[in-house]
DNA sequence: AATATTTAACTGGTATGACCTCTTACCAGA
DNA sequence: TCTGGTAAGAGGTCATACCAGTTAAATATT
């Protein structure tokens, strides 16, 4: 509905000033208005072309360069990086958020990665503490439930898997990729292959938890099938 | 060697403020002056009991915000976060900046997750392009380097892995680890063990990638390894 | 003329102090 | 009792001046 739809966008409340700064440095990196290996402008240039005071734009700048967009440095011009090779997960989180950067390809990847953490995650978890990831799987879910409450019950559950599995360093890059995931949740869930999946998944991991049986292969094959799903419907 | 020690503390250049006044905030963090969930100080109170102006304390704020180490809201006090928990890897590199904060578990920990990776990051690098990783193995290592030079060889090596093997997020995620890894890498192979299992290690690597032969179980036998070396020596 | 050396013009880093906006809690009025 | 206003305190932004590295051109030196 194209008519609510530019309504709801024109109501949307005013970006802040730091808000907006950072919208459109990252948006001029993305389209490589600003390529790797550019010298962004000087601050009190790039300030004033964005309507913003030097002060506000230094704290955006501070936070782009913590992700890997940039590089500071102190008497030299504040250069763009090549972060698709540099970048840390800060990286995949903004990306996600200008949901249109998230290629099917780069979510191609983070399924993948998820193929390696996750199933070792599901086993410690099901070791250390199998019965709250019962009762978690207990709580039915509706029958037409939609694509992001699905996601959100299977983030939880990852989430939950996760915090059992008492290993910080795993936890931390968990919690790197929860934006990006949060995004690539909703895509795949709208996939009506894929809640279906999902459901057999639950109960299977439900009666091997009832059971005390191994869950890792069995994460391992779903973590994998999704890949297969997802490359066949992208 | 206590003097020594001190007289080279005491020719450190003198940091800059932002540097202080981040270093001062971490710190306070980490001895649980502040504890999570505690309210940080106000920010014009803050500045002045560090002795830096608010937007310098405000820049070191926002990256520490990036991190995950405190959260900002406009309107209430910022308070600390429960980063052990809540926090990305920024906080591992953090950790591992300030060394005497970087525990003998948390390595163990973080060696573990290396286990899930790297086994499938080298399998993927070997089929792309085993030429490349036969050629850096080559480079034949002293008898006697010390356990720094070892760490880099055997961090370049691993770098040119997760280049060749093409996944972006995993790139990322190894990104993110890199400032703990050289940390980790020094005190790893500073054990004489670890140094030789590590050049048998290399033996095995270029025989089986000269035969085209799978390398994943043989990467990951050797990650495993690496976690008992260091639940033993530790 | 070739080579140091100074200097000036970039760049980012820090300092002040004022004002705007959001959140909260307390207080007055219906 | 509940509602609504109001003031205090927190973060957010602005404006401007000055400090400190970096670089290369201008200048002095050999």
């Amino acid at each position: 509905m194209p008519l609510l739809k530019s309504l709801l966008d024109n109501e949307a409340k005013p970006m802040k000033p730091a808000e907006f700064a950072e919208h459109k440095i990252l948006e001029a990196i993305l389209d490589n208005t600003y390529s790797p290996g550019d010298a962004l402008p000087a601050e009190r240039v790039l300030a004033k072309s964005l309507g913003v005071t030097r002060p506000t734009l230094r704290e955006t700048l501070q936070r782009l360069a913590k992700d890997g967009w940039v590089t500071i440095a102190h008497g030299k011009p504040t250069r763009v990086n090549d972060f698709l090779t540099q970048g840390g997960l800060g990286v995949l989180t903004t990306l996600a958020r200008y949901g249109d950067y998230l290629s099917n390809d780069m979510i191609l990847h983070l399924l993948k990665a998820r193929v390696l953490i996750l199933p070792a995650v599901a086993q410690e978890a099901a070791q250390n503490d199998p019965g709250v990831i019962l009762s978690y799987l207990d709580a039915e879910l509706a029958k037409d439930i939609d694509a992001v409450s699905f996601a959100r019950f299977d983030r939880g559950l990852q989430t939950l898997m996760v915090t059992l599995a008492q290993n910080p360093v795993l936890a931390m890059i968990f919690n790197d990729f929860t934006p990006a995931y949060e995004v690539l949740g909703e895509r795949y869930f709208s996939v009506d292959q894929a809640r279906e999946r999902s459901r057999a998944y639950y109960t299977q991991l439900k009666e091997a938890l009832r059971d005390g049986a191994e869950i890792r292969s069995l994460v391992e094959d779903e973590m994998q099938a999704a890949v297969l799903l997802w490359e066949g419907v992208s």
